[in-house]
Formats: structure tokens, sequence, C-alpha cells
DNA sequence: AGCTACTTGCAAAAATGTATCATCTGAGAT
DNA sequence: ATCTCAGATGATACATTTTTGCAAGTAGCT
């Protein structure tokens, strides 16, 4: 992410708290720069571990909270995969996601045309579309290599992007 | 699921059981029924309740080992959402989703011309996708009815489906 | 029936997420 | 600059979900 554009996203942040009253604490800006300037999909443990090391004092349940507030304030996104972890992602703009079936790796993709699909008509479920994201499975360059190798899966590993 | 569906995916269990050189033991038998019958996209917990009603001394823990190989074997999927824990889902044909932002609830939406995207080209990544299938992230007839009535968010409920 | 590899069940623990409550702090008012 | 208070934070404990290691059991084959 660009410096400008981060200029940007600090601003969005800086004036979604005060239009709903909330303080700046110093936890919540170091939580939110610490996922905008990533480029992978951290878990909340794992932006955890990144904050800490500049609020050594912040507790997880902060983080946890926060985590849940920048999402509810559409400030950040939580992701949808096929891992047990919530996911956060940085952008916030309509993109898609390839998503490895062997580790769980996810890889951003950003293609104008996935933008354009129609949205169904779902008037007889009540339902209310917002938005919509499209997951491409399959798999992922590392593990179409181990599979290669060995007739066997390749060892689990940890979900990682 | 009509009796002739249930059957095939039956033959295609044992199948995959014997191509794998997997003995198909009575708790996969049995985890894998409880998983057809359901309309839902229930958590391993909730495969495990439904599945103790026949195989009372099954452990948690086998029903979770049985889900993750079904998944591997593609027998079942594994959906995403954004929930914290894991879902799965009989129907391992191409369909899509409607997810509530508010209660996490799924609905299937099967729907001949979403299944018509273009795959993108992904070779910069070395990534292989084997499908896809696409979230409509929104807001579910319940959850809208609850926001009217107050302006608050409503109570957050057990995610369902 | 017997062999063998794979599966199962148990116990324990790790990983992840939530609840409660006393204390502290950001941000506007004075 | 200081005050004040609604709301945030941090500590602890707890609930839930998932994984690991190993002894005992069982399916499938000969």
């Amino acid at each position: 992410m660009n410096l400008e554009e981060k200029q940007q996203r600090l601003a969005q942040f800086a004036q979604a708290h005060r239009e709903n009253g909330l303080p700046v604490t110093m936890q919540r800006r170091a939580v939110f720069e610490s996922v905008l300037e990533r480029e992978d999909h951290p878990s909340a443990d794992e932006v955890y571990a990144a904050v800490r090391a500049e609020l050594p004092e912040i507790s997880r349940m902060t983080v946890y909270r926060i985590l849940g507030n920048l999402v509810a304030l559409g400030l950040l996104n939580k992701i949808c995969h096929p891992g047990s972890v919530a996911r956060f992602d940085p952008k916030i703009y309509q993109h898609h996601h390839l998503v490895c079936l062997d580790c769980g790796g996810i890889i951003d993709l950003e293609e104008e045309r996935l933008n354009k699909v129609a949205w169904p008509d779902v008037r007889r479920f009540g339902f209310e579309i917002a938005d919509y994201h499209i997951h491409f499975r399959g798999r992922c360059a590392a593990c179409r290599q181990a599979a290669k190798k060995s007739r066997k899966p390749p060892t689990k590993r940890k979900q990682t992007s």
C-alpha cells in the first residue's frame, strides 16, 4: 500500500471514529496501522503478535475487540475461507480470492471483469444483497510442487496468507 | 435429497474409500449419511450430536477426523463463512451462497447463470483452479426485520444454517 | 481364522474466541 | 492547561473448537 493511499485510509479511520463518537486510542491506531501495512490476511492472533512489537502492553482481548469494531465500521473486511479461524483483510474494495485446498493459503485477485456479475433475484428469500466475492478454489504453486514429488498429499502446513 | 441421489452418493463414498485403501467403518458411514440427510450446513459438533443418536459410543474426535477425510476425498464440501467454526455441506456440485452479515446464516443459491463466470488467467501465480463459488453477503429476512424495529443491531444469535 | 495396517476412543492440551469488572484514558468543556 | 466522564483497556477466568499421542480395536485381505 503506497503512502498516499495509507494517508487516505487513516483519515477515513479518524473520520469514522469521530462520526460515531469513538475515541481514537493509541491501541486502535496501532491495530489499524498494523493491518494496513500487511499484504496478507492475518488472523486475530497474528495481528496481536504484530501489534505487540509496538505496544507490548496491549491485551489480546483488546485486539479482538478492536478488530471487531473496525469491521463493523467498514474499515476492514473479515474474510471467508474454508479454515476455522477468522482472518482480516485491509482491502475494503471489491476483490476476489484464490484459495488453496491443500494449505489454505489465500491469494488476492483483482480483475475488473469479475466485478460485473449480475446479482441474482433473491426476493423469494427476503434477502438483501450488499456485495459479493468469488472464491476460486484449487491448488497453489507450492502445493502442486509438493504433490508432484510424492503421491501422497503434502504434509499439512500452517495456513498462510 | 431423494433416494436415488442418496444411493449414488453412497456408492461414490464406497468407491472412493476402496480406491484409496481406506476401510469403510460404521463410523464413517454413519457420519457421511448423517451429513447427506441434512439440508443445512452443520458444524462438526452438530454432526457429532446427530451421529450420536445412532452411534452413542462415537467420539467427538472421530467425527472431526472423518469429516476432514470426507472433505479430502471430495465427498463433502467444507464451506467458507465469516464465523469461527468450520461448516460442512453435503452438496458437492457447484452452487453459491447468501451469507447474512448479522447472524451468519447461510442460504443455498442454485442458479445456472452464476456457474458461467469465465475463470481468470492465474498462470502468473502458478495456481491451478478447480472450481469456484460466489458469496453474496448481505442481510437475511429475519435480521432485516430485527434491524427495522430497533436502531441498534439485532442481538447476536447463534449462527444457523 | 489370522495378519496387518488403519481406525477408533481416551485423555490432555493447544488454539481461538467471549464475559466480567476494576482501572485508566481520550477528547471535549471549562 | 486542567477537569471530567463516557467509553476503552487490561487482567483473569472461562467457553468453545480443534489437534496430538498412544493403546486397543476392527475392516479387509489371504
